[in-house]
DNA sequence: AAAATAGTGTCTATCAGACAGTATCTG
DNA sequence: CAGATACTGTCTGATAGACACTATTTT
């Protein structure tokens, strides 16, 4: 059966040719808000931001680039991606999920570079301290569909065009968008988070949906206060909205049932 | 802005260490169907296998392994799956979809190799040639349960593990049912075939469901034939069913719509 | 007739989707 | 009281889920 038996003594990896690196990307989100109006309470104006550093060195100098780096033979690279997420946020504790690998001929002139992306999702308030690192001359946020017309470094345009498609699936199939908010939120913050990321998205009725119809009921619940009345806030507005958290249920979804 | 910038002449991506490998490995999936009883016509056993080949070579000597290689510089690892995938069943144009990357520190006792998932599904039909042409004991068939219970080489069962666990959740969310069957079906296979990769998948109304609501009733249609009417199949029953093929329509889910 | 698969009829509680209406607070 | 956000009432037709029932063909 082992005619064509080696071993390890005589096995040499070395006699092919074998990859110059297999960094890990990350297409860091955040939902950026700004009030639109100083003198009365009004919802704010939401929007999807992508962060990006500009390259110091050879290649694509001066260019915008994803951040990201080599992983090193000591780690996984899942690790490296959580690695460089918190030299870029300075937080450890973030959505942080794989979803593909680029492996396109000459996409990367320093030779055979296969490169694994990462999305995360990080609330804006984790960004606010964040300063360009060692191998960046600049740091910053723009917002998605500007980044997509920026002309990235490397293929970094499709890697961002198919994170957002990612994060547009998830975020109506799975209940990512805690990750934007806060722990407590109202209907509304909820519903302009998947707005933000989903323009498409409108449901009228969403409230008596998430709240009142049977199989869904369990995503979200009311958060209380120490008396058992549902806790409130107005925050947003002058009537005040009842407060909600995201609960560990998450439904499982199909087309034949 | 450039103060340390490198060009491409000093620029040495070998003064660092390098993976020593960025192969393809796929889960190839099947589902097998016997008749169990000659005299009568029935329903046939259905059953979810993986394909697996036995290792001739050190590392894991004459353990079974997934089918799979070594990228090269020249062709995307999804190019390279492809060519594996044509090399092991003979069939080129099957689905072949990339699910995750395995980087674990000495997965591979070869070096640093970092591992490239697929799964594959493939309509039985294809495999049958292979496995009559190529009756060596090195390449087989194996009951996923029995696949799992194994010992394979490398990290495989995760491996394995990770793909039956995707297309669980694929063949509820998406139409990848239509990779097991033929191009047009009855309703019973089609049921047959998603409990055969799902077993808790249970829907008593399901020929109501996918037929006759709305939301659900674009995903397959009716099979006429040249005079408007109905095609029946007595495959397998007494009773003649109707058969049906999937359109083009994927529905969107979301779990708060 | 019995067995095996393929459907249909019918019922009730729930849900979807639309849209008008009411509630609460601020400036 | 105008404006902004936060809900609630109410209506119609569709759907979910259960289960009994009928249909067609072979042995």
């Amino acid at each position: 059966m082992a005619l064509n038996a080696e071993n390890e003594s005589n096995y040499q990896a070395s006699k092919y040719r074998t990859p110059d690196g297999a960094p890990a990307d990350i297409v860091i989100f955040t939902i950026t808000s700004e009030g639109k109006d100083s003198t009365k309470k009004s919802l704010p104006h939401r929007e999807l931001q992508v962060l990006l550093i500009q390259r110091k060195q050879w290649p694509f100098e001066g260019q915008w680039a994803l951040p990201g780096g080599f992983s090193s033979e000591n780690e996984t690279i899942q690790e490296s991606a959580r690695r460089e997420l918190t030299e870029e946020t300075g937080v450890s504790d973030v959505h942080l999920a794989y979803f593909n690998v680029y492996s396109t001929p000459k996409r990367d002139p320093r030779g055979w570079i296969i490169s694994h992306a990462f999305f995360a999702l990080v609330h804006e308030r984790f960004l606010e301290k964040r300063q360009a690192a060692d191998d960046a001359a600049d740091v910053r946020l723009f917002p998605v569909e500007e980044a997509l017309a920026m002309d990235l470094a490397f293929d970094h345009e499709i890697i961002v065009r198919d994170a957002l498609a990612q994060i547009q699936t998830k975020m109506l199939t799975t209940t990512i968008a805690k990750e934007f908010l806060s722990e407590e939120f109202t209907i509304s913050e909820l519903y302009q988070v998947i707005q933000t990321v989903v323009p498409t998205f409108n449901e009228r009725n969403f409230i008596r949906k998430i709240t009142s119809t049977q199989s869904r009921k369990g995503i979200i619940e009311e958060v209380l206060d120490h008396n058992g009345q549902g806790k409130m806030s107005n925050r947003y507005s002058q009537r005040a909205a009842q407060l909600y958290r995201f609960t560990d249920y998450v439904p499982q979804l199909s087309i034949y049932s």
